[in-house]
DNA sequence: CGTATATTTCAGGAAATTCTGAAATTACGA
DNA sequence: TCGTAATTTCAGAATTTCCTGAAATATACG
């Protein structure tokens, strides 16, 4: 791995990072050089960078790709395929998380609500029945909260990001003022 | 795996997801079984409700205790170790994500502002150390909020998750009240 | 078309991880 | 302190995942 030794810590970090997160080490790897890189690389580039086979490379670049992670460019005058990172950050976190609700928690939400239909045998089941119950209300919550982020403009986002629960004090407001420009905010049941 | 279809389904679902944020299947479904059951549960139920060796579920059962997932209990008049999930899913939800900043972000941030103090040696490494600044600020910002509303009241939290993004209609509000019971809330950079 | 170059697929080997059973250790009560 | 039951450790087997090179396929250009 022919890299300076100020990139190789990040690639290599990141591909640590990457297996705690269920991607592969070499993937992680791959992301983060791209991440990392001030023009779009091809296959052969990372390949030699990091010392990986071209097909290997070619799998985990299908895999990023898959996760919306890297996006591919062509050069004028070379028909090689070229990838990117996204530029904007923020873009790149929204995409993430995106992925991963599709992927692990939708399916998780299916399992749970199928399961809820099901009637309880006996006690035992009764009890997990109504532990799935929390464990769905409370994965919808959060995913509601989410999507509901995901609308807003990043600015927007970051702004309420720094306010932090400092955003509570305005919450609390609100029932002394009993005004709320352009409608009743809800606080009941989901 | 003796166990009811609604749990064995459960149970399963879940060894796979843990498989996917790298935590292997078994202590997946250990842990499963042990947040649905009604009751403490022994390694040896575990190891004979799973299918699992005794080493098997014993190793399983101190990678969930070093998560915080799990909580010793001894009942009386039986000196084997039983365990619990704790009653409250907030609990573990704010368990899980601590761990996982304690071992997994805060490592990655050390990393990246280590790396922030070298010197770039050249266009290449600026752009990189640019790409890294922009990581690092960004994970800063969401542990820093993560951590704000971790001190929050379990209720209180709620309250804010299930306004989602109309808070932002009380934020608003801010400019033109120019007053927050309590103190001015900070909006510039951070 | 034909050719050169780039990419993908995939079977099998390499590596990493998970799991087990036996042995060692620990904990507790008599 | 001893005996028993529970737990933990750990070397090696089993399994899973990852990676490679060779072959197949695709693509652009003349």
């Amino acid at each position: 791995m022919n890299l300076s030794p100020l990139i190789r810590t990040f690639v290599l970090h990141f591909g640590e990072m990457g297996s705690r997160w269920g991607i592969n080490r070499t993937v992680g790897q791959i992301y983060a050089l791209i991440y990392l890189s001030d023009r779009p690389l091809n296959a052969e580039d990372i390949s030699e960078a990091l010392g990986f086979s071209r097909s290997n490379v070619s799998m985990g670049l299908k895999e990023l790709d898959s996760w919306r992670l890297v996006r591919l460019k062509h050069l004028p005058g070379d028909r090689r395929d070229h990838f990117t990172a996204p530029e904007e950050i923020w873009e790149i976190v929204r995409n993430l998380v995106e992925e991963r609700r599709k992927r692990e928690i939708e399916p998780t939400l299916t399992m749970l609500r199928d399961i809820l239909l099901e009637t309880a045998q006996g006690p035992q089941e009764e009890h997990a029945q109504a532990r799935m119950r929390e464990m769905h209300d409370l994965i919808e919550m959060l995913t509601g909260w989410y999507q509901d982020m995901q609308k807003m403009e990043t600015t927007r986002l970051i702004q309420l990001l720094k306010l932090g629960s400092k955003i509570y004090k305005l919450y609390e407001m609100r029932d002394k003022l009993k005004l709320i420009p352009g409608g009743k905010a809800k606080t009941g049941g989901k």
